[in-house]
DNA sequence: TGGACTTCGTTAAAAATTTCACGATATTAT
DNA sequence: ATAATATCGTGAAATTTTTAACGAAGTCCA
C-alpha cells in the first residue's frame, strides 16, 4: 500500500466536508466530475485521490455519497478526536474559541491559556482559561494533541517553548513570526498578511489593479 | 526571465517578514544558511528562491539584509498596497479588523459589510461597516482588490456572488464551504478545521497520540 | 599579496504531484 | 440479452518542485 501524500490528505478533508453537506440533499450518488465541478478541480484529481483509500466507486454511476464519506473519514482519522489547546485569548483567540465548526468536525478545544490574570478562570464558550503556569499539568492530564499560538508575536517563541516542553508534537502558529522547534515537532503557520499578499500576487488581482489605474 | 512559482512567492513573503525583523539587530549581513536555520528550511531552498529575484548575494559573506529585503519587496509588490474589504463582522471578522499587522505590511482594510442593521455605520478600529446594499458602490469607488468572506457558511455563496458581480478578482474565504466563482477569480480557502486536522494527520501528532493511549 | 575558506548562483538529478490515456466494469435503454 | 453509454481505477507521461553537486566569486587573515 502506497503512502498517501500530504496534499491528498488535505484534499480528502475538503471532500469529506463537501460530502457531509451533500448528504442533506436527495441524491445518493455523485460522480467524480460532479464533485470536481463543485470544488473547482478536475475529475481525475478526485479519482486519483480517492483511489488511495480503496475502490469505492461504481463505474457508470459514481460514488455513494455516504459510503465515500465514511470511508475517507475512517481511513484518515480512524476514531480520533483532535484535542487542542489555545494560547492567547485576544481577539483572534476569542474568535477561535467561538468558532462554530469546532466541537463538531472532530476537533475539541480542551483549554485556553492567557497571561492576563483578569481572564484566568473565566470561561468562553465553555472553555476554561488557565494561567500559563498550568500548561504542563493541563496538557498532561487532558491528552492534548496540538497547541494553537494566538499570542502577540513578541511572546510566540516563549509560548512555543512551553508547548514543546509539555511534549506536544503539533503547533498551529498564527503569530506572524517563525518559531524554532525541534525536528519532531510540526508547525503549521497561518499568517493572514502573507495569505492576502500571496493571493494578490499569485492571481490576476494585481493585473486587474494595473488596468484600473 | 523565468516565471516565478507560487511557492517561491509565498516563501518570499516569509523572507521579507524575517528580514524586516532582522533589520532591528546589529548585523548587516546574513547567509542563506543562517536564514534557513531561523526559518526551519534549507540554505539551498533559500538561494534558489532568491536567485529568481536577481543576484544580490555576496559570495563568502551572504546577503545584505536591507538590500535583500527591498529587492524582494520591490520585485514582488512594486509599490502596491493591497486593498481589501471584509464581509461579515462577527467574531472572526472583528478579529481581522483588529489584527495589528494590517495597515502595516501593505494591506489596508478599506471597509466592512454586514447584514445586521445594528452594526451598520459603526466603526471598528477605524473601519466603517456598511450595508450589503453599498457593496458595489464602495468597491468601485475605493479601488478594492480582494474580498474577505467571514460570514456564516450559509451565506457565503451569496456573498461570493456579490463580490464577483462587483468585479473583484480575488477572494479569501474563511467559510468552511467551497464557493463557486468564474475562472478568472481566484479563491484562497482558509478552513481552520482542515488546517488542524491535516496537521494532525500529516505529522507525528497522531503517532504521539497512539503511544499515549 | 596569496592562499584557505566561505558562500553564492546555477545546472543537473531526484522526488513529488498532476495530468493524460485508456482498459475495465457497471448501468441503462432497447 | 445486447449494445451504447457513463464512469471508475490506474499505469505511464508530463510537469512542478525540491535537493544535490559544484564551479565561481568574494572574504579574511597571515
Amino acid at each position: 500500500m502506497k503512502k498517501i501524500s500530504k496534499k491528498t490528505i488535505e484534499r480528502a478533508f475538503v471532500y469529506i466536508r463537501t460530502l457531509k453537506s451533500l448528504l442533506k440533499d436527495k441524491e445518493d450518488y455523485i460522480s467524480s466530475q460532479e464533485l470536481a465541478d463543485i470544488l473547482g478541480t478536475t475529475d481525475v484529481q478526485i479519482r486519483k485521490d480517492i483511489s488511495y483509500f480503496g475502490k469505492v466507486g461504481i463505474p457508470g454511476k459514481g460514488y455513494e455519497i455516504r459510503e465515500l464519506e465514511t470511508t475517507l473519514e475512517k481511513f484518515i482519522l480512524q476514531k480520533n478526536i483532535v484535542r487542542v489547546v489555545l494560547f492567547g485569548v485576544g481577539n483572534l483567540g476569542t474568535a477561535l474559541l467561538k468558532y462554530p465548526e469546532f466541537n463538531k468536525d472532530r476537533i475539541k478545544i480542551i483549554a485556553a491559556f492567557d497571561r492576563d490574570n483578569r481572564k484566568i478562570d473565566k470561561k468562553i464558550n465553555g472553555v476554561k482559561i488557565y494561567s500559563l503556569k498550568k500548561v504542563s499539568s493541563v496538557i498532561k492530564k487532558e491528552k492534548v494533541d496540538i497547541g494553537i499560538i494566538a499570542v502577540p508575536k513578541e511572546c510566540s517563541q516563549n509560548v512555543a517553548n512551553l508547548i514543546v516542553r509539555a511534549g506536544l508534537k503539533g503547533i498551529v502558529n498564527f503569530a506572524p513570526v517563525s518559531i524554532q522547534v525541534p525536528d519532531d515537532v510540526t508547525v503549521k503557520n497561518i499568517d493572514f498578511s502573507i495569505e492576502f499578499l500571496a493571493l494578490f500576487c499569485n492571481s490576476n488581482v494585481a493585473k486587474a489593479k494595473q488596468k484600473n489605474l
